[in-house]
DNA sequence: CTGAAAGCGCTTACAG
DNA sequence: CTGAAAGCGCTTACAG
């Protein structure tokens, strides 16, 4: 029992503002909720009381008997990253536009994060969820929410056998389109630098291997760097090149750091590659941090295709050539595939690949 | 009535548990919710029932009681802005260590919107709020809430009379140190772009002539970009050089675009200035983006001091040289007072400084 | 330690 | 159209 130094907190009820306009709480209720039918003179007693009680509707309460909350969950990789600020940002103004509030949390990337995050998610009863999967092989928690009926969208990444909405780029063409282009422009040795964690089936040489085959290989549950990567070696193939592996570097982990620690030892190295691509945004801080350290200009040096259009890449000397995914319609996208599904409209699980553009600025020298 | 296509949500509640272990609901109850006192043995069994029934507590029963939905309510001014990402990431990392889930909306800037969120998370019965106000004036909404007694934290601004907790930068001495630094570098045409928007008392002109006079100011409410305005000023007054009104910049809204559509006119006029003090990482982008396509380069034609550290002003070539908020920080910083506030803890309402940083890289050079 | 009962602030059949 | 009553899923005194 804690005394505050302000105002007692005297919140008024529904029996509160009943009370006052001399009917019941099922009619106070029936104005104050916009349900069912009143009387306008009723109406008008009850709004006056509220008005006057400053009266404010208890969502809980609402929420606990109709058993919506008008509440989306989201798990997010990182908020601070600018490619979840802006998927979140698409989230939150179809969320807004349609009453809906947001629960929203980080996972960094690690799905123990994910699995608590979910589950207060849950507990907090949101009415859908939207989530980035750390791991898109096994994810029990995902498919119990299936398995409860709670309406659940994917972005950016897909679970083995969940059958839910789900809006991602098209990573391979992207990357293969990026590849291509600097084929074309006379590049011959290309270093691409990705984020290449939680390799399964043997690593990145055995993957190498089976892509450079051209050996089947189950692309829809790829984490997008591997994807990229593939479109990288699917690029060289197409264009009758070979892939050099010491050209492939893993950064290991989703941090500019650990992309700027990979990059100097490839272009210090006796053949260094002509141009670079790198598979994100954040991958791509990384490696024009260690290009700037090394003092090599762009694109005298090396030509660079970066991925996701960040602000900078506009204005910066040169301009940046890089691949544009549509960040914040992806959240709008998925944002209204989950209202869909709350207000339990049916089809089979959607699979919406957003389109990336490759826009063309001044880092990619001709030879 | 909608039928679902996969398993029907069979929700355990505590009552299904309490029979399946053969216990009453208030013993069942005192072992899921964590309190009171049970034996050993009823413990086991309802947490078995518990276990096999899939129960997982719902949140919105126990706040109806309680009246604590472990939620904190936060109106930023737009998710997707390095700002307000970097301090909603430092939000996020304390609400999420003490157990408290996050409800985030959008602003805008516009105290219209600010309202309606606020209204959501209060009908949400959030535990407490940390807004960024739009309005440093006029916010009868957040003294409603402060006289309901809802725990309130405001960050980067202040609002007139509301006596509560706060987190912002000392935007006065961080503007005046950026612009020392720039006259102690031999320049003395300093142009200023800032957002200056929501001007009172008469205006630019008017404020401007206060403040060369050396007028006293209530420094307290003013909005961000004002104070930075102000250290520009007071860093003048201090080196004994004169304030051209030319000179400084009104973007007029926090966008990108409204500052690069302000700089050129500046930059190509008879006295442009030699130095350039853009007042938040917002209008560093957009003075940034002018100062490119205008082919004026940095620092050889013009000099510049941004504010706040984004990535990429470290690899930019030069580097840029700018005053660095702790966004994180402050993030954090409100977060852990909130907690407090909602603890009970009092104390009387307390501000809280943070030091902004000048990092020296290549942007400024010596006349 | 345990259970029966009341109640948090609403909405929802059910009668009238 | 209106009200008395029941109930959403929990927690909290209150007895035993």
């Amino acid at each position: 029992m804690r005394g505050l130094p302000v105002a007692p907190k005297n919140k008024a009820t529904i029996t509160d503002v009943a009370r006052a306009a001399g009917v019941s709480t099922a009619t106070a209720g029936r104005v104050l909720g916009g349900y069912g039918h009143t009387s306008e003179d009723k109406k008008e007693q009850v709004l006056k009381a509220a008005q006057s009680l400053g009266y404010r509707p208890n969502a809980l309460a609402r929420s606990l008997i109709t058993g919506k909350t008008r509440t989306l969950g989201v798990v997010a990789g990182d908020i601070q990253s600018p490619f979840y600020a802006s998927v979140l940002r698409g989230i939150s103004n179809v969320a807004e536009a349609n009453g809906f509030g947001l629960l929203i949390t980080n996972s960094d990337e690690a799905q123990s994060k994910e699995v608590r995050s979910v589950e207060l998610l849950a507990q907090k009863q949101v009415d859908g969820l939207i989530v980035t999967p750390s791991d898109t092989r096994k994810a029990r928690h995902l498919h119990n929410l299936r398995a409860m009926g709670v309406p659940l969208v994917l972005i950016d990444r897909a679970v083995a056998g969940l059958m839910v909405d789900r809006v991602a780029t098209d990573n391979i063409a992207a990357a293969e389109h990026a590849v291509r282009h600097l084929i074309a422009a006379g590049h011959r040795r290309i270093g691409i630098v990705a984020e290449l964690v939680d390799e399964d089936g043997g690593g990145l040489a055995a993957f190498l291997d089976r892509a450079i085959a051209g050996d089947p290989i189950e692309t829809e549950t790829l984490y997008p760097s591997w994807q990229r990567l593939l479109g990288y070696v699917r690029a060289h193939r197409i264009e009758g090149l070979s892939v050099d592996p010491r050209l492939t570097l893993r950064a290991g982990s989703y941090s500019a750091q650990a992309a700027q620690a990979v990059v100097p030892s490839l272009m210090t190295a006796a053949e260094a590659p002509t141009a670079l691509f790198t598979t994100d945004g954040t991958m791509s801080e990384g490696a024009m941090r260690a290009l700037n350290e090394l003092q090599i200009s762009i694109p005298g040096d090396v030509s660079i295709i970066c991925f996701d259009d960040l602000d900078w890449m506009s204005f910066h000397r040169p301009g940046i050539t890089t691949i544009s995914q549509p960040r914040l319609a992806m959240g709008e996208a998925a944002a209204r595939m989950l209202l869909e599904r709350i207000r339990g409209e049916e089809y089979p699980p959607r699979t919406v690949l957003m389109p990336a553009e490759l826009i063309e600025r001044g880092s990619v020298a001709r030879l």
